[in-house]
DNA sequence: GAGTTTGAAACT
DNA sequence: CAGTTTCAAACTC
């Protein structure tokens, strides 16, 4: 039985579906029934992002359970304020991992290159090991790490860690200069950067008196005085927010409970028995949906057998893959990511000849600083001047020469073996998600080298401005471009660095197939903009508060109350930086605050309905569980035994609940009593399907 | 679903 | 840099 139909979810629009945590507060007060209320807000673990201080890093380790035949690999993340990520591989086992600190990652070990021969004789791990070509033979994996030696990947410790109060390029940075905006209705100071030279951190004005002209259209001329007050936080117009839902006290639905109660406990159950008789038996509903798990989140973790990605619940990170290989000395058949069915469950202190591995481009602090780590000829730390983003990619110049940290994000630099020419694949941050069951030979062939080199999987960053649910669990609206060919960051898959991947794109050569012109295609956008892949929306530490557009948006039209607007379609408010015209989208704008409240109220609406229908399903099934002896030593009065009390008050708040619903949405009266009759309908069916489940269950059991 | 509106990206 | 065109998404009906 679904308790909450996924029909109900879509119901809402995105921004209320992902409302934030001021929301989810005041709600519980309005639950009937003090049914928990879903909020992410609770589990939000500290995820280190790609802005600011790296504060917080993660320590992996990992450890291949040698015992699994399964290849299933334990992963512990622990959040710790100091960076250490060390990875030991007992066995052969592709690995993968990833560090989703934004500190710098140094990579100690040194490097040697080894072969391998591996055999694949799982189907699922072949698919799985793009890095592997078929089954026996030979490749190159380019290795870090002594053999013999667990690889320790060692953060700098807090106290170097660079960037440390960087400001995160708010206007607070700049030199407290302001130039007096009037934006329609608003009033506003804007900054004035005059050069870019200084990012020195300036001390933020704690208040600053600052004397404007009031142009508004309201004509005042009048000047006012304002006081900036950076540090006030107007959390507490939020908090105002009501969520009172008791909205409809004045209409006919308010009689409605009284209506139904006097409904006698016959009618209904006539009504019931009606509708019983001509059920089918074996009609097999779940009955209590509570029971279901459509309330637990099921993490996936190493879902699949043979481990390629990690996902770390809560992480928005992809985590990168190891690929460990036999050093030369264990030649031949120490069977490297094979799937032998015995696997050596001794501790093999790590074996690993081979490790290649790629980070996820986080967004590092600003680092002003160039890192070159020769670690050995072939690899090496890269951290350019770019803050933001670092690779881990071998000395060779590339075949292009965009400024690579600002590449889209996820992509990776695949280096071929053997050194000497080298060839790149970019490969955008979702390809192992996007095409783990395409062969890999396309790959290679496309890319033009060899086919053992890539090791692809690779982290995304979280989407502008979106949340992580977004980012991690809801899959990428397809595009429907038709003239770009999605090579234009009019795509927004293109934007952001993912292939086309069940889109609805015309010539889409945002795929494999045309890496080349893909290459070429990114390499422009960068020319053009840098910046082009970076993420538009900065990300606050503490929610929503410091997020903004990097660059504003231009609205002229919308209000920047639609979704045209690019600071509120990342549900942020305009700032200094945006250049719109008749703005609505800030603090105080009484449309917003009406928006908001509508959508409070949506989000609301949604929950208590949610909760009457999972209280109705509980109640039944909780009735199924007293009253099943009864039935079962042989009364055919099911439906009186059904429709009881509880289920009716149940019943009664779904349909009060439908009758608000329907109010709330200004629905003529006749509508509004059809669908509240239709829910009567909905619940009379689980009533009379849980009575149908017990009357075979009884069956059988008779039987 | 077709048609319109919108503002970012691309282009000049 | 500004003005214009192109584009795909958001929105409306
Ligand atoms: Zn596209
Ligand atoms: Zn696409
Ligand atoms: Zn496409
Ligand atoms: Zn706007
Ligand atoms: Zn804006
Ligand atoms: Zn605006």
């Amino acid at each position: 039985m679904d308790v909450v139909s996924p029909e109900l979810n879509s119901l809402l629009p995105d921004e209320i579906m992902d409302t934030e945590a001021i929301v989810m507060e005041d709600v519980p007060a309005s639950q009937p029934d003090g049914t928990a209320v879903q909020s992410e807000s609770g589990d939000d673990v500290p995820i280190p992002m790609e802005t600011d201080t790296p504060v917080v890093s993660e320590n992996l380790s990992f450890c291949s359970d040698a015992s699994s035949t399964e290849h299933t690999q334990a992963l512990t993340t622990s959040t710790i304020t100091d960076s250490m990520l060390s990875i030991s591989s007992e066995s052969q086992l592709p690995l993968t991992l990833s560090s989703a600190s934004s500190s710098l990652l140094t990579l100690k070990p040194t490097l040697a290159t080894s072969t391998a021969t591996t055999k694949t004789t799982d189907s699922s791990a072949s698919s799985s090991t793009q890095a592997v070509k078929q089954e026996g033979q030979k490749f190159l994996v380019r290795t870090i790490g002594k053999s013999g030696q667990p690889i320790v990947f060692q953060l700098p410790s807090t106290g170097s860690k660079p960037g440390v109060g960087q400001a995160s390029g708010d206007a607070k940075s700049q030199a407290p200069q302001f130039k007096v905006v009037t934006i329609g209705g608003r009033t506003e100071l804007k900054p004035v950067i005059g050069s870019t030279a200084s990012q020195v951190p300036t001390p933020t004005p704690q208040v600053k008196t600052v004397q404007i002209t009031n142009k508004t259209q309201v004509s005042s001329a009048t000047p006012i005085k304002f006081i900036i007050a950076n540090t006030v936080n107007s959390k507490g117009l939020t908090a105002q927010r009501s969520t009172n839902m008791q909205i409809c006290e004045n209409t006919v639905f308010c009689n409605l409970y009284h209506v139904i109660l006097s409904f006698s406990l016959n009618t209904l159950s006539l009504l019931s028995l009606a509708l019983f008789q001509n059920i089918k038996p074996l009609q097999s509903v779940a009955v209590g949906g509570v029971s279901g798990s459509q309330f637990k989140t099921i993490i996936p973790l190493a879902t699949q057998p043979n481990v390629q990605q990690i996902q770390v619940p809560g992480s928005r990170f992809h985590y990168v893959r190891l690929v460990t290989a036999t050093t030369g000395s264990s030649t031949g058949q120490t069977s490297g990511p094979s799937t032998s069915s015995i696997q050596p469950a001794k501790p093999m202190v790590v074996n690993t000849g081979a490790v290649r591995m790629s980070v996820p481009i986080v967004q590092a602090q600003t680092m002003k600083q160039v890192v070159r780590k020769p670690l050995t000829s072939t690899a090496q730390v890269v951290t350019t001047s770019h803050p933001q983003q670092r690779l881990i990619m071998p000395a060779t110049p590339l075949p292009i020469q965009p400024n690579f940290t600002n590449l889209p994000p996820g992509t990776v630099f695949a280096p071929a073996p053997g050194g000497g020419n080298v060839g790149y694949a970019v490969v955008p941050a979702q390809y192992v998600t996007q095409f783990q069951q395409s062969p890999y030979v396309t790959l290679a062939s496309s890319s033009g080298f060899p086919a053992c080199s890539g090791i692809q999987s690779q982290a995304r960053l979280p989407l502008n401005g979106l949340s992580t649910a977004e980012t991690t669990s809801r899959p990428r609206k397809p595009c429907n471009c038709t003239k770009s060919q999605c090579l234009k960051l009019y795509c927004d898959c293109f934007a952001n660095g993912e292939f086309c991947n069940n889109c609805n794109c015309n010539n889409c050569f945002n795929n494999l197939e045309h890496e080349t012109e893909r290459l070429k295609a990114i390499k422009t956008c960068l020319d053009r903009n840098p910046e082009a892949f970076k993420p538009k929306i900065g990300k606050g530490k503490d929610g929503e508060s410091d997020r903004r557009h990097s660059k504003g948006c231009n609205c002229k039209r919308s209000g920047c109350l639609k979704n045209y607007c690019e600071c509120y379609e990342a549900k942020i408010m305009c700032s200094s930086i945006c250049k719109c015209i008749g703005c609505k989208n800030f603090e105080e704008s009484p449309e917003r605050k009406t928006l908001m409240h509508l959508a409070d109220a949506a989000e609301v609406r949604v929950q208590q309905q949610t909760a009457a229908k999972t209280k109705l399903s509980s109640q039944i099934s909780d009735l199924l569980m007293r009253t099943a002896p009864v039935i079962s030593s042989g009364g055919g009065r099911l439906p009186y035994t059904f429709v009881t009390k509880e289920v009716l008050e149940a019943t009664c708040e779904c349909l009060i609940e439908q009758a608000k619903q329907a109010e709330l949405s200004h629905q003529p009266q006749a509508q509004a009593e059809r669908l509240i009759l239709e829910e009567f309908g909905h619940c009379l069916m689980r009533i009379i399907s849980s009575a149908g489940k017990a009357k075979t269950d009884c069956a059988s059991i008779n039987c």
